[in-house]
DNA sequence: CTATTTGTTCATTTTTTCTTGAACATATCA
DNA sequence: TGATATGTTCAAGAAAAAATGAACAAATAG
């Protein structure tokens, strides 16, 4: 986010061609630097940021000009954000384009997250494990370290059992 | 991981240059699968595999024949794991070279994770809040839309005080 | 129906991240 | 001490991920 896109204007869905706000910036940046975290491109950050603080829902165009960012790479962004129910489309009386905006409570951003993320990526390491479980069946082991082996294939089993009973308690954690 | 690295004998410490059991590149194939969610590179994901799944501490000449990896990716890998916790280098009388183990307690992998890779995260992320808050207060802001903006900002700091809150409780709730 | 606006997809380019390998440091042995 | 073994660091190359921009599709206004 450069610097010289500062302006000491307040935020304004009135003029989209309008340079990022001093309040905007330090929003977008704070999402820029926790969206590491959850290994999320930084352009699809600056989009969620810009909504956040909105008090208007944005359409595209106004997106693009503010972030200068490509026209793919925005709606590849909203995309995704809409995916985790991180945005929401919203339907504007007498506008022709979409209009977004943010969701912002803190639960329903990170159920989204888990389920459209980190459950299929789970999901797909319980298939590894299956497989896993059918070699160790078939092999029918019987050197020195077989209890050893055992017990490590087991302990993944676990493992995976665990993660799965955790993510959805998360979720409700979130108050 | 090459399939044909395959061997049909049993993994063996014995032999350091043998090719990856079936078992092993059945661990290895859902450490790599799994990996991404945290955002670590696959030849740690590899490293951990092997050890995981070896009844003996291994060196890390061992780890480098057997992964076909280089003695950088190994060495550095290694280091990320021991930062984490995931991994411990084990005392081996008479044995001139260190020898590594892999840690299994989910519970210890995980506050490890946490620790160094998630709690600087946010810590910066908060940096970025205090610089938002400051600027907040400071632009004395009394448009139209002034509450909305103290809404939204001070939600942020909400959602920054929850994850730390939850955080360590996901350390606990991990049996 | 046609022209225009709006939005998506995807091949290419750019950027970031990971891996390698060689130089350097450190420790141990003879 | 010098020679060898072990391990680390880091610049450069390779691989992966993200961003761009142009072609395409869909919708709507005239």
């Amino acid at each position: 986010m450069p610097i010289t896109m500062l302006s000491e204007d307040p935020p304004s869905a009135a003029s989209p061609e309008a340079e990022l706000s001093a309040l905007e910036v330090a929003v977008i940046d704070f999402f820029v630097s926790i969206v590491k975290v959850v290994g999320v491109p930084k352009s699809v950050a600056e989009l969620y940021g810009v909504l956040y603080v909105s008090p208007q829902p944005l359409p595209l165009d106004t997106l693009i000009q503010r972030l200068r960012m490509s026209k793919g790479s925005a709606s590849q962004g909203l995309k995704l954000l809409r995916s985790f129910g991180a945005v929401r489309s919203v339907y504007m009386p007498g506008e022709r384009r979409d209009h977004f905006t943010a969701e912002v409570e803190l639960k329903r951003l990170a159920a989204g997250f888990i389920r459209e993320e980190i459950q299929p990526r789970l999901e797909r390491g319980q298939e590894k494990l299956d497989h896993l479980n059918r070699l160790h069946d078939a092999s029918n082991e019987s050197g020195p370290d077989a209890e050893f082996y055992d017990e490590r294939i087991y302990r993944l089993s676990t493992w995976s059992r665990r993660s799965r009973e955790v993510l959805p308690l998360l979720g409700q954690i979130l108050e």
